[in-house]
DNA sequence: CTGAAAGCGCTAACAA
DNA sequence: TTGTTAGCGCTTTCAG
């Protein structure tokens, strides 16, 4: 018994007008009297009228989708990043498209021009390490696609680039450590193809520079956002002599290796060493002991980066070219005042 | 520079046939001479055509979209479910738009309702605890429109159902606590309102009984599949008397908590408590110690959900109308023997 | 095996 | 403020 379903003529009929008014007062365009919006109005909810979207899409060559390119393993950073996303596509009424990828997959840039080709998506955001992927970059402007990058570094072109002040963050949480007494401080950095990492260095290193101490000298090692490549670079620090009293970690699976390493090595975390991580992910909290950590609003990052796409698909004020958003110290107890015993 | 994109007609032109032939050609259809199959081919390649995606789903009235639904606040669950689908959408040529929504909400019936009528969707794909809710199965069914269940619970009409043989794991997890020689076996319950939470207490109930342990004397509390809740009633049973000598949560996220449970509570794990998860989410690797819990072939059941759904769409062999896959054990150093001290 | 014509349901000019 | 007329680029009859 399922009945034919209503289209905007049978709207238009009923309504006593014509297809070009329904279309009107369906789109919120002006120009329509109130009274003739309100029968438009009724006689849509009368025939339970829903639009097609195919339809509206062929017509307006547009797809109201915006793709959302992303190569990380990382659930919970992937999660936040869609549901910020999603949020705004709701309210303005688009859909998305999530697209993980591989950055180095020969075939990423034309799967990207082809989404957009065939009118499947209107627009792209491109999270790290996508968003610093030169070839893609300069495929896109080439295209002429629209695009907003979650990234901290800067690219050609004029696409805006949405990021959180990792620099500031890590330097506040090294002038934490600073602060509880700490001068052997190990650093270990994240994936050298994430922007984050650089920054990250830098706001390390800035801070042992205010406080006098000498960033050349500190024990660093190269990690890669896993735990396993925390694990490994902590047992590398630890084996120095003299052993640094703190680690700060750029992220905080590389900061549960850490945790591991020094569980292992039967050092009291935070007694014997201080463990700090970056991100903030819930599992932080339920180390042992619980993180402390960064917490970036990626949520927010997800959302300012939709909504500035999407005026500017929409041709309204371009906004900003650049969002710098800020994290936050979470302080929990994996950290402590140095040569501090329980 | 952008010179208007090929179409159709471009492309028969060039080759010299009808759009009709064209067509045939880039559906796969049959009754094309390989020759003729061919210049199209050529032809569409030399103008780098992309069909339009809006054109060819207004006029087939389809989308090649799948819906998939979810309440969840696990990232690693919904994360491995994505990927599983968007596999099989790859291979096929569909696309997936991810509709994370609220169980309660009222709006939730209309909002699937209209994600087909407006056909964005052609099908959906349903998952804990989204896939046993009467209410939307009902309009689903009374709408006519196609959908697959990700859950072990029947349900009325006869849409196929995909899962985990969560109470065999369930029991197998339970012997090999009975193995190592635990009588008294603390178990937490998950959510209510996932199938899976009586699956697993069912699985764990007739093991205790075919070892001659009574199931209704364990001690057994009710979680949420949350940390939190895994914490309180790990606190609840480690105040018994006599205390447990093991603990299976039915999540990790339980187990997580009644890891810390014990850990406040100084009793070493495993040597005073045998402590048991279950879903091997990332964490239970890193977690102090690491997780005796049980791995679910998540990708895979989104997978088999996936594929059937679009055999269904496309009018092919329905397939069975429930698959059941099984999960295995995964042993780690949370579990040791009953009493043994290190 | 191939083609011509008729829409799919909507938006976009342009009139009225 | 409202209506008319063309398409958007494809698939689908139905003929050849």
């Amino acid at each position: 018994m399922t009945r034919r379903r209503a289209t905007i003529d049978d709207v238009a009929a009923q309504a006593g007008l014509s297809i070009k008014t329904v279309s009107r007062v369906l789109n919120g365009e002006p120009n329509v009297r109130p009274q003739t919006r309100d029968r438009v109005l009724a006689a849509a909810k009368g025939l339970a009228y829903q639009p097609n979207v195919s339809a509206r899409r062929l017509a307006s060559k547009r797809s109201f989708v915006i793709g959302l390119l992303y190569d990380n393993p990382d659930s919970d950073y992937v999660m936040a990043i869609q549901d910020g996303a999603l949020a705004v596509c709701r309210r303005l009424d688009y859909h998305l498209l999530i697209h993980p990828c591989r950055t180095l997959a020969p075939s990423l840039v034309d799967e990207a021009v082809s989404l957009h080709h065939r009118s499947t998506v209107d627009g792209l955001i491109l999270t790290q390490p996508v968003a610093d992927f030169e070839p893609l970059i300069r495929a896109l402007i080439e295209a002429d696609i629209a695009f907003v990058r979650i990234s901290q570094r800067d690219s050609a072109g004029d696409s805006p680039c949405v990021s959180v002040d990792d620099e500031r963050a890590a330097r506040l949480m090294t002038d934490h450590l600073i602060l509880l007494g700490h001068t052997n401080i190990g650093f270990i950095i994240g994936h050298p193809d994430h922007g984050s990492s650089h920054d990250r260095l830098l706001g390390f290193r800035a801070s042992l520079q205010a406080h006098g101490l000498s960033p050349d000298r500190a024990p660093v090692e190269q990690g890669l956002y896993t735990f396993d490549s925390g694990f490994a670079c902590a047992q590398r620090l630890l084996a120095r002599d003299p052993r640094p009293t703190a680690i700060f970690a750029s992220d905080d699976h590389m900061a549960m290796g850490v945790l591991t390493a020094a569980y292992e090595k039967k050092l009291a975390v935070p007694a014997e060493l201080s463990v700090c991580g970056f991100d903030d992910t819930p599992m932080a909290r339920y180390a042992c002991p619980p993180l402390t950590t960064a917490r970036q609003p990626i949520r927010q990052v997800a959302r300012v980066a939709t909504e500035c796409l999407v005026n500017r698909l929409q041709g309204k004020d371009p906004g900003e070219r650049r969002y710098v958003l800020e994290s936050k110290l979470i302080l929990r107890e994996s950290t402590s005042r140095c040569g501090t015993r329980r």
